[in-house]
DNA sequence: ACTATATATTTTACTAGTAAAATATATTCG
DNA sequence: CGAATATATTTTACTAGTAAAATATATAGT
């Protein structure tokens, strides 16, 4: 019994031999286990009333602990900067989130959360975790270490790919 | 010198102290990782004429090695129905896939690629390969190995979590 | 056979994301 | 200083994705 990406190697093997595809082994659970969990993370946010992206946004700023650009926000989240302009509007619109001007560049706008924003980061990031926990409880201490050491050199690379 | 998930821990290290945050080691490394990559692959397939999500549907016809049902596409490409139709309208449009009917049962499409559909998968989909193998160039034969399984595993509890 | 229910896909109405243009402010250099 | 250029964000116009309703076909129960 196999997952997604045993099945596609399978399929490759049949439809094109020649192909060398064994870095889907790798890269093709990547972005697998990414979309799943994107997708899971989405579902369970809706009570909370705000979206995946939304929340991301609302997690960067608590965990910058103060102010940010909305330039820092827009690289931290991987969005266009007219994403990050919309996910303020909405998240300003709830209350969750205000918008500052920064004295010395009044080109710069800043964002920082509400004590209504972090609370709801108080509140849903923990079970986020959680159920980011769930998904490696299959794993030893041992292997998640090592899973995370080797991840991290494929993240150092494809970040410097820019 | 750290990668995304090293500052993103050292912020939550700083902001929540409490928090067990360990989990972000590997599941943001691979939502980060996943979500560069398939930026960088949408970029590249632009001269191509096709989205990142168009030629996910291309290369699952060219695998399956013959025609598909719609909904088969859908749920290896983690998209909506609705999505899968518009791909396919698209694709259609461009004349690199055809659409079936299926004589056993008049409610299901049948979707294959076209000559034209395949020359676009043998030409992109190596492309696609080399960017993925040059991802993982950081890393030993082992290593690589190693990570396969330890992501297989987790992959297989993710998806059963469905 | 006939009604009810289930399934596969498409359509509709809407939301979220983007690239490029526009706006506003800052910096540089003659 | 002041014109030209650079930078930060927002607005505009558009594309892609979705949930739910609609459509079409199939299956089950009587």
């Amino acid at each position: 019994m196999g997952d997604f990406v045993d099945k596609a190697r399978q399929g490759w093997a049949q439809a094109r031999p020649e192909l060398e595809v064994s870095s889907i082994e790798v890269m093709g659970r990547i972005g697998r286990i990414g979309a799943l969990t994107s997708h899971r993370a989405g579902r369970d946010l809706a009570p909370a009333g705000v979206t995946r992206a939304e929340f991301d946004v609302l997690c960067t700023l608590a965990r910058a602990g103060g102010p940010m650009r909305a330039s820092e926000v827009t690289s931290a989240t991987m969005l266009s900067g007219a994403s990050t302009t919309k996910n303020a509007d909405r998240l300003l619109k709830r209350g969750l989130i205000e918008r500052l001007h920064w004295e010395h560049d009044g080109r710069v706008v800043l964002m920082k959360l509400t004590p209504l924003g972090k609370e709801l980061v108080d509140r849903e990031f923990p079970k986020f975790l959680e159920r980011d926990r769930d998904m490696l409880a299959g794993l030893s201490a041992k292997e998640e270490a090592q899973l995370a050491a080797l991840l991290r050199k494929v993240a150092l690379t494809v970040e410097a790919a820019r």
